[in-house]
This record gives structure tokens, sequence and C-alpha cells, in this order.
DNA sequence: ACACAGTTTTAGCCGAGGCTACACTTGCGG
DNA sequence: CCGCAAGTGTAGCCTCGGCTAAAACTGTGT
């Protein structure tokens, strides 16, 4: 009953909300979610291994070397990655920055998730799916969160 | 300083959780946000208007009229919403359920990003995207997170 | 009753992201 | 120094989510 109210209130709050062009943003996000992933597992790989290969990647996310090589070659394209025939895949000035606020970003709100009350396991998977799709500013938001519980329990 | 070794503790945290699986959940969600985003906007147009048809999601979701034609093909064979040729879009029960469901989602993580600080334009924007990839746990954090500080406010 | 506007469907294109099967390099061990 | 296993690349197929152009259907108004 009370919580009936509290989802009509919600759902009356966004009707006022434009709805057209709301889903751009989630779309536009698409095309660069996977090429986070992959400059974030680069980046780990490079750091365990020393190096990384398209048979890495492949293991990491499970998926067939095939996908993984037409993957980087379109990161490469993108200019996020290099790599020759037969060689490792090293990243660019630009791919180590977005890995860099990639692994960041996925830190912050894993923490955050976890501050919330979310346990470890759930929290890993809900990351990698939320990461994407925080924007700066919410991000900030989870950051403050994160800190003032960790001061907190400590 | 004290930000860079709050990260590094978040990044060895993660390193310890398995890697390999941990992307299959995000992919396995691809297949069915879109098809909840739609039944989202079947039942709200229903509503706003009596019926929905192609034209009316295309508006929505600002593609061409064709593509969604194909989507609602595709969502007909997979039992969300029936069709007759010409006709309106109409939901199914599995459909009605996933749209409540989805939207109940949505409002409680809009509710959510507002209670957490994020100005409405941001929150309505992530909530978009972060709606999908929120578990039932991670979910039910966020309703009691939202409602708590509502009543403070209050 | 029929034309015409608006809606829906069909045909056919593209790129991304998945796959298998097969070809080609590499580099290590005998 | 050569063969063979492992790693990498290529060919070709699928689905999904975009698109345009054009054909087919409704339904309304005169």
């Amino acid at each position: 009953m009370k919580n009936k109210s509290f989802l009509r209130a919600c759902v009356s709050v966004m009707a006022k909300l434009p709805k057209v062009n709301r889903h751009q943003r989630t779309r536009a996000d698409h095309s660069t979610e996977l090429a986070e992933d992959y400059v974030e597992a680069v980046a780990e790989l490079i750091e365990a291994h020393g190096s990384c290969r398209v048979t890495d990647l492949a293991e990491y996310f499970d998926v067939s070397h095939v996908t993984v090589n037409r993957a980087v070659a379109r990161f490469q394209r993108a200019g996020w990655v290099t790599t020759k025939p037969y060689g490792p895949i090293e990243l660019t000035k630009q791919g180590t920055q977005l890995a860099e606020s990639s692994r960041r970003r996925h830190a912050i709100v894993y923490q955050f998730l976890l501050a919330l009350g979310v346990d470890e396991k759930t929290a890993a998977t809900d990351a990698e799916g939320i990461e994407h799709h925080v924007s700066p500013e919410t991000l900030q938001r989870m950051e403050q969160f994160a800190k003032q519980a960790n001061s907190k329990s400590r």
C-alpha cells in the first residue's frame, strides 16, 4: 500500500521528463563499453603476465580468439591499442588513459556497492554491468558515499 | 596519495575474484535489455494513448519504424508481445509482468540516484543505463537507501 | 466508391559481436 | 635444423540493431 504510492510517485516524477532522446545515451554507451572492457583487460594482463596476447584475452572474456582478433583490429583502428601480426597487444597513450579511468570507475562502483551492503560476489557482477553507465557526477557521489561509509566503519 | 592507496586496495580486492565468466552475465543482459525497454515503453504508451502502434515506439525511441517493426517481431517470437498485421501491439501476460518489474526497477534506481544527491536530469539518464544491470539484491539495497533518505528529509 | 495520406511491411544494405573450420607463423625441443 | 604444437590470422556463416527505399495495406473524407 505504502509501497504502491511510493512507486506511483516515482513514475509520475519521471513522466515529466522528456522521453524522446533518453535512449540515445544508452545506445552511445554500447559502442565504447567493449572498448573499455578490453583496455581494462589488456592493462590487467600486461601487469599480470608482462604481455597480452590474443589468447589471453579470449580466455579472459571466454570468447573465441577470432572474436578477440577482430575486436582488437577495430580498437587498433580506433587508436586504443597497437599490434603487429603475430605480436603482442599493447596500449596506446589514449588506451592507457582509458584503461586507467575505466579501472578507477570500476573500482569505485564496486566499493560503492559494498558500502551499500551488497555482498562481494553480487557487487563484482553488478559492477561489471553498471560501470559503463555511470556519469561523472554519479560516480563522484558514489565515491563520496563509499569513502564516508568506509571511514565510519573504521 | 590517500586516494591512490584506496584505489590500490579496491583493485587488489577484485583481483582475488574469478575473472573468467564475469562477463557472461553482462552479455546475457544485453539480449534482454532492449526487450525490457520495449515492454516498458509499450506499457507506458498503452496507458497514455490507449494503444501502442509501431510509429509510437519509433518516435519514443527515436529510431526508424522499420527497426521497431523487426524488434517487435522478435519480441513476439519471444512471447513478450502480440500483434496482428497492421494492428496495434499488445503485451502478453509475460510481457506485462516484465514491464511491471522493469518499471519498478527503473523507478527505484531513479529514486535511489536522487537520494544519493544526483540531479534529476543526470539521474534520469543514468537510470536508463544502469537499470538493466542491477541484481535483485542490489535493487533491494537501493530501495532501502532511497526510502531511508526519503523519510529523513520529510 | 475511390483517392490519397498515413501506417505497416518487405527487401536489402551496413557494422558489431558471436561462432567453426581451415590456413599460416612462430618458436621450442629433439 | 626441422617438425610439430600452440598461437594467430582468414573465410564465411549467424543474429541483432541500425538505416533507406519502395511496396502493400487502412481508413477517412469527399
